[in-house]
DNA sequence: CGCCAGGACACCG
DNA sequence: CGGTGTCATGGC
């Protein structure tokens, strides 16, 4: 067990991002997270946090995961005192972080997330991990991510279980031609954003919106500024579509996840002061 | 029950 | 380039 403080770090907040959704509530303030071949259990009581992990594999992997080397507030005094919207939506969600995630996992993550809603990609990733995942713990319930080998290896029909819907070919196509090359998605780590970018738009199902999501989360290019639904929303009402990308040249990323917290999660509240859902 | 979801794609003009 | 119809299916 390890204790710590942490700034600018919420585990709802980053739990309910739409960045990963491997990471579930087992009670308020409380969460199982799992990355990679790794479960975590977190609790948080303000900004002081209890780990079930040693220190060194908090410090050999998890502090890079969660990206706690970055100092966000920087970024949140970025933005214009006379921009209300970004003021209150970097309010709202100030211990978002952007996770260090898997591209692999993202890739495929985000591929079948097309026309899903935040649960329906829940239930569809912990299909395909029960499908072929390799098993966390003895319980029966806890999978790792399934490896590009692991994926390639199910049919359509096994894919097709898991509600992937006319998605199931874009992950079909996709596991045979990663685990063809083991090395293929790691060797654009330190690719240049254009180069990426292509790389990523030749996936079949791969668009210019899963593309900078797995920019984003995948490959930590924190200036990919993802457009969805609830992104186009809010930059059509509050900005009338002219948002000011230019201010934020470089970590891009990190406003695109305030705005698109703050405008999927906050207008179901009854706040006077949102200007997306005014009382 | 009807509607919508962290869209991509083919096709059109 | 920009606009439109189509694609499955779970949540709510």
């Amino acid at each position: 067990m390890l204790t710590m403080t942490i700034p600018n770090f919420d585990l709802k907040q980053i739990a309910d991002s739409g960045q990963c959704f491997r990471m579930t509530a087992l009670a308020p303030n409380r969460y199982q997270i799992i990355a990679r071949d790794r479960l975590l259990i977190a609790e948080q009581d303000g900004d002081t946090f209890t780990f079930d992990c040693s220190q060194d594999e908090f410090d050999r992997f998890w502090t890079n995961y969660f990206d706690l080397n970055t100092d966000y507030s920087t970024y949140i005094a970025a933005i214009p005192e006379d921009d209300a919207f970004l003021q209150l939506a970097a309010a709202y969600g100030n211990g978002i972080r952007i996770l260090r995630q898997d591209p692999w996992e993202m890739l495929i993550t985000f591929i079948l997330s097309q026309r899903k809603s935040i649960p329906a990609i829940k239930t569809s990733v912990e299909a395909l991990c029960r499908l072929c995942g390799t098993p966390l713990d003895s319980t029966g319930t806890r999978f790792a991510f399934p490896t590009p080998e692991q994926l390639s290896a199910c049919t359509m029909q096994e894919l097709q279980g898991c509600s992937l819907g006319y998605r199931t070919r874009y992950i079909f196509n996709t596991a045979a031609r990663v685990s063809a090359q083991p090395n293929l998605l790691d060797s654009y780590k330190n690719a240049p954003n254009a180069l990426l970018q292509d790389f990523l738009l030749s996936f079949q199902g791969v668009g210019s919106k899963v593309s900078s999501c797995v920019m984003l989360f995948g490959y930590h290019r924190i200036n990919a500024f993802p457009l969805d639904v609830w992104m186009n929303r809010v930059i059509s009402i509050v900005y009338g579509d002219a948002f000011p990308l230019e201010l934020y040249d470089g970590f891009a990323g990190v406003i695109q996840q305030y705005m698109f917290y703050y405008g999927r999660n906050a207008e179901l509240l009854p706040n006077q002061n949102n200007p997306i859902n005014p009382v």
